[in-house]
DNA sequence: GTTAGGATGATCT
DNA sequence: GATCATCCTAACA
């Protein structure tokens, strides 16, 4: 049973905070994908920020052009790109308008809507990898450029393309964070990745992980 | 269990 | 022409 979204000026209030502050605040928070075919809910297991015009990880990082331009929108939107060829990533803008901020959704675990899920990814093997990475988190969702600035909280909820709700945030003390995957030079030095640990559905993709000295 | 390489196209230099 | 906020498959241990 998916619970009512939460009111979307409160949703709205919540993504216009900076960055860092909102990226580990998704974990463990449900975002539910509404299509014609139905409802998919997902709990956020991984995320990344990517914080402002002197990021150098960031797609912002070079100025606003066609394709960044919603990141340099108000808060509360989606941020879709198309990249390697053949794979879409889904962001959501952050911080105050003008601030080019964004959280990348690495990874979730599908809690409704499974079934549709397996629909939109058929190579998926078993559960906990239908949205494990960011590009196959956004083809379980069914999500391309087509939904680039769409609006996470809009005033009416049946408009929604994305409701985030309010859901139960996931304790702090289970909260990880590291450098972000496939961000290189400076942009590896901040930990921007979260993550929540031990969660199934996390990205094995951590070649940047945090130390690893033990064998 | 791990790792190497190919797919494939928009975007930017 | 190079670079990607990646995934999948095949090959190998």
């Amino acid at each position: 049973m998916i619970p009512a979204p939460e009111s979307t000026p409160l949703a709205r209030v919540f993504f216009n905070r900076p960055v860092l502050e909102v990226a580990p605040d998704l974990l463990g928070r449900t975002l539910v994908r509404s299509t014609p075919g139905g409802q998919i809910a997902l709990r956020l297991t991984e995320v990344e920020a990517y914080a402002g015009p002197d990021d150098p990880g960031s797609h912002a990082y070079r100025g606003r052009s066609d394709r960044n331009a919603v990141m340099f929108g108000p808060p509360g939107y989606a941020y879709v790109y198309f990249t390697y060829g053949m794979w879409h990533c889904l962001n959501l803008v952050c911080g105050p308008e003008g601030d080019p901020s964004g959280v990348l959704l690495r990874a979730g675990e599908i809690t409704e809507g499974a079934d549709l899920a397996r629909k939109h990814r058929p190579t998926s093997r078993r559960p906990h990898d239908l949205a494990q990475g960011p590009a196959r988190l956004a083809t379980a969702l069914d999500v391309d450029r087509a939904l680039n600035g769409a609006d996470v909280c809009p005033a009416d909820p049946a408009d929604a393309f994305f409701q985030v709700l309010a859901g139960t945030p996931a304790d702090a003390s289970a909260i990880r964070t590291g450098p972000r995957t496939g961000v290189g030079g400076e942009g590896a030095a901040h930990p921007y990745r979260f993550w929540i640990d031990g969660d199934p559905t996390v990205s094995p993709y951590r070649a940047h992980a945090p130390r690893r000295r033990d064998k």
